[in-house]
RNA sequence: GGCGACAUAGCCAAGCGGUAAGGCAGAGGUCUGCAAAAUCUCUAUCCCCAGUUCGAUUCUGGGUGUCGCCUCCA
């Protein structure tokens, strides 16, 4: 299958060819480990999750590289602040940052590398740089010089007069270019440093990717990935470095970006202080919820988070979990032989499968692939219903089954982990109240057997006002604390 | 100031040349002692103005509005 990318280099969708046939190498730029994740940082790392899994769907080897920059000024802040070492912050937030993706089933690339374990790979990519002629000395400091560079601005579609008419940033005296940026950082007394040939230091912000890539993935490999915010200067800047290192172009192929996730329409950020952590979110929202209000919108469109957005994610989720459940209600009947409104039905559901992954093959449109899923939990419905207490065509519950499960890994969700469940069950368990509550229910069972109707339901508006839902199932009276 | 994106029903959100997927909410029905839950059915001419075209939500130009990047940021 012919599958589209929106490639923020050329600004159009392409046709993805990888360069090596069959094999996939993605990089993605991960997370500076100085505060716990928060929803903004979900987006891209769910998001990748799930054009990873796309891929390896449709049969490509997928190599996933994935940086932690655990050497940066936040850090060292962060560090000071608290008087622990700096790698102190970094092993808890990267702890905290496993924790969370796993909650959200995101797979864990295959290397996650960090600068502190890369510093000779690094000066050896500064040094080249500076042989090559891009980048100059000054007091220790290295900095990139922006005009050795021709192609500067081909990923961010900018040109350096403009930049420099528009610049807000204070022009250091000692650069040749007020845009050249930092490769390699003179040591402050009281930071990390590590030794280098320009005398101790560390690393400027966007050395660190070019540097780690290339060297798990190649020179030039298929796709690189972040948020859109990442274009300039960082991945604008990775290009400069990577390409003026090794004179290969282009150093990715395909360049895509993620939208951002918002708060009353003006994006979550750190620094505007409007960010909700995933930690928090999850006290009142199962992951799975999360990571469906992440996928149900396109990944380059900005996506608004509220709580209120969050319950309506929550619900449609239970539909299609719904469409599950009954569907395995179907298989446990064991199956008649076809009939022609079943054999139609396994017609539509084959449709409706490659209606799905033509819309993951057009730049992964989760949003369209999805509604594709509720047309078949609508199908699945409408023939649970239609045969009531009759068998089912096994053959149509199997097709159903097949697909069904087949959509739920791409996208990720309602693949039965243990971390859905937890805290949907766990909250009843420790209710002080619960046995008076399921004494009460006893109660009111034992007055609709009597056909005490009157009784029943003074029962439940006693319950009830104790803030106590009550909801008669088949099997057992089930009961909720809203 | 420079660069870029977006504007679709009450809300969210796909589609991007042939008269609008899906979800939430709402209305009506089924089920249930009644509810709840579940489920089924129904609900839009696509910001404005010009133009191209047999035909535009979809292309072009001009407005208006919102957002992002240019400073750490996913």
């Amino acid at each position: 299958m012919t599958i589209k990318v929106y490639n923020t280099l050329t600004k159009r969708k392409e046709e993805f060819v990888p360069m090596a046939p069959g094999q996939v190498r993605m990089y993605v730029c991960g997370v500076t480990p100085y505060n716990h994740p928060h929803v903004g940082n979900a987006r891209p790392f769910v998001t990748w999750d799930v054009i990873r899994r796309f891929l390896e769907h449709e049969g490509y080897d997928v190599t996933h590289v994935q940086n932690f920059t655990d050497v940066d000024d936040k850090i060292i802040n962060t560090a000071n602040k608290e008087g622990v070492q700096w790698f102190d912050i970094c092993n808890r937030y990267i702890d905290s940052y496993f924790e969370v993706m796993d909650k959200l089933n995101v797979k864990r690339a295959h290397v996650y590398p960090r600068v502190s374990e890369h510093m000779e790979e690094i000066v050896g990519t500064v040094q080249k740089l500076i042989d090559n002629g891009h980048a100059y000395v000054v007091d220790g400091d290295v900095y990139y010089s922006v005009e050795s560079f021709a192609n500067y601005g081909c990923l961010s579609g900018r040109n350096l007069e403009d930049m420099q008419a528009g610049a807000r940033v204070d022009v250091d005296e000692r650069k040749h270019h007020p845009m050249d940026f930092a490769l390699w950082k003179a040591a402050k007394p009281g930071e990390p440093s590590w030794d280098s040939p320009w005398g101790k230091g560390r690393p400027g912000w966007h050395i660190e990717c070019s540097t780690m890539s290339m060297k798990y993935l190649g020179e030039q490999f298929d796709l690189h990935g972040g948020g859109s915010d990442l274009i300039f200067p960082h991945h604008e800047n990775e290009i400069a470095q990577s390409e003026g290192c090794t004179h290969k172009s282009p150093f990715v192929k395909y360049w895509l970006h993620n939208g951002f996730i918002t708060v009353n329409e003006e994006k979550m950020s750190k620094s505007l202080g409007n960010f909700f952590m995933v930690i928090d979110i999850l006290k009142s929202f199962d992951p799975e919820t999360l990571r469906f209000f992440i996928v149900e919108t396109h990944y380059r469109s900005p996506l608004d988070f509220s709580d209120a957005r969050l319950n309506e994610a929550k619900k449609s989720l239970a539909r299609l979990a719904n469409a599950k459940k009954g569907l395995q209600e179907l298989a446990a009947k064991m199956g008649a032989g076809p009939t022609p409104r079943s054999l139609a039905l396994r017609n539509e559901a084959a449709k409706l499968r490659q209606n799905f992954m033509d819309a993951m093959a057009d730049d992964f449109n989760t949003a369209l692939a999805i509604s594709y899923m509720f047309e078949l939990a609508k199908k699945i419905n409408a023939y649970k219903a239609e045969i009531g207490e009759g068998k089912p065509d096994g053959k149509l519950v199997d097709t159903w089954q097949k697909v069904f499960t087949e959509m739920c890994s791409i996208i990720g969700i309602l693949e039965n982990r243990e971390s859905n469940r937890e805290q949907t069950e766990a909250p009843k368990e420790a209710d002080p109240e619960a046995a008076a509550i399921e004494a009460a229910i006893a109660r009111r069972a034992e007055a609709k057997k009597n056909k005490d109707y009157k009784l029943a339901d003074q029962i439940r508006a006693e319950l009830a006002a104790k803030g106590i839902t009550l909801q008669d199932t088949p099997q057992r009276v089930k009961w909720t604390r809203g």
